[in-house]
DNA sequence: TTCTTGTCACCTAGGTGTTAATAT
DNA sequence: ATATTAACACCTAGGTGACAAGAA
């Protein structure tokens, strides 16, 4: 079996309506995808990938600019065709049973893109689509006719609080301040309670939105030469 | 087969006589041990891992503050009681032959502690003592009584140039300089060339050493109180 | 006196959202 | 009008030798 880590941020998310930003570099997700394993033979070995299925066939458009604080979205048609569809090997398969078992296993060199031409081996997706995450566990049978027992070695397992629509733009104002407030690296961006995050967060308890329009960054206006 | 990575650089080093920081948080080797591997079995899985053994049974001390320049050591006498002899693995290990001759294999997370209680599984050495390091291939066998053939499933590769003294503090300047110009994280601490190293280094042609005498931290002298 | 320790400024390396400019 | 890109300030995380103070 296998449980979900950071679920209570995920759900938080999940709320809101997650969005990940993709680009053509490559995008980390934030939340991480991280899970707890348990049950697994401790001297068998195992391979732990990641793959990401549509949701539905729809394509999505921004809301109208004034409406910037909901978390509605247009379906502004059916979906774009779809994306090589990749999976992420996590980078320490293949490994032992006990070896997966005994820590979390965090899959933070996964990043998302929207290349369709990528050739970093990272995840592509469209954006303006939503997307289910899902985690699979493939026993590596000893056995020399392995392909056959493919189907039994083969498990699948999907949260669906971790489904999340690929952006290259955040659309909902929400969800950038949730990831300003719990991601270390948006540090940067904080207007408020510089000690209280996330130590003493309680989930459901939103932290305090910073006022929008705020300029952080005074310096550097090229002024349209 | 192997071949040693940075040959050069690390020729260069035991020409003066290599030091290695140790710390009790542990320390990085410069250079870092890095090989390419030839004649693997692609299929076959293998584990990489590196020892330390003491070159002499002698324990040494610092010459006279004003032959700093110099590159000679004092035999101070017999060497101090043996530290746990600790090895360290590769952390992709095990991987196919294949996985580790595609690229240089690097022991950048190898680090040198003097302290003998540590936990945190880094490789104990005396301070002030010369060591070896090695380097071995096991062949991880899939037969059963695979402990019988344990000597023939591995494959020690010794190279010399990669001796070093063991040391808390630099003992030789031209050491200390050689890797302030040659290790990227030194960068702060270089005079000269800014651009011209690595990138157009001839080994054999030595960096111009700064003067010795160069105040870089010219906040908090507290001048002998 | 010799050696070790802990702190520090200064780097490398890379993950954030912001912003202005560009593309569609 | 909407979506994407690229440069950027500002972080996290951690690897350097210098230095002063402490230990042996």
């Amino acid at each position: 079996s296998v449980q979900l880590e950071m679920k209570a941020l995920w759900d938080e998310f999940n709320q809101l309506g997650t969005e990940m930003i993709v680009t053509k570099a490559g995008r980390r997700m934030f939340p991480t995808f991280q899970v707890k394993i348990f049950g697994m033979d401790p001297m068998a070995d195992y391979m732990l990938l990641m793959d990401f299925v549509p949701v539905d066939d729809k394509r999505y458009r921004q809301v109208t600019p004034y409406a910037f604080h909901s978390s509605s979205w247009l379906v502004a048609g059916k979906a774009d065709p779809a994306t090589p569809g990749r999976v992420h090997y996590h980078p320490d398969s293949p490994a032992k049973g006990a070896q997966w078992m005994k820590q979390i296993v965090s899959f933070d060199k996964l990043k998302l893109t929207n290349n369709l031409l990528d050739d970093n081996g990272h995840i592509i997706l469209n954006s303006m689509h939503r997307y289910q995450p899902r985690f699979h566990v493939v026993y590596v049978d000893p056995r020399k006719d392995s392909e056959k027992y493919a189907e039994e070695n083969f498990k699948t397992f999907v949260f669906e609080e971790t489904r999340f629509t690929a952006v290259t733009a955040y659309q909902n104002h929400r969800i950038t301040q949730l990831k300003i407030a719990s991601n270390p690296f948006a540090k940067g961006f904080r207007d408020c309670d510089p000690e209280d995050w996330p130590r003493n967060h309680r989930p459901g308890a939103l932290p305090l939105m910073s006022a929008f329009a705020r300029s952080r960054n005074p310096v550097a206006s090229p002024a349209h030469q």
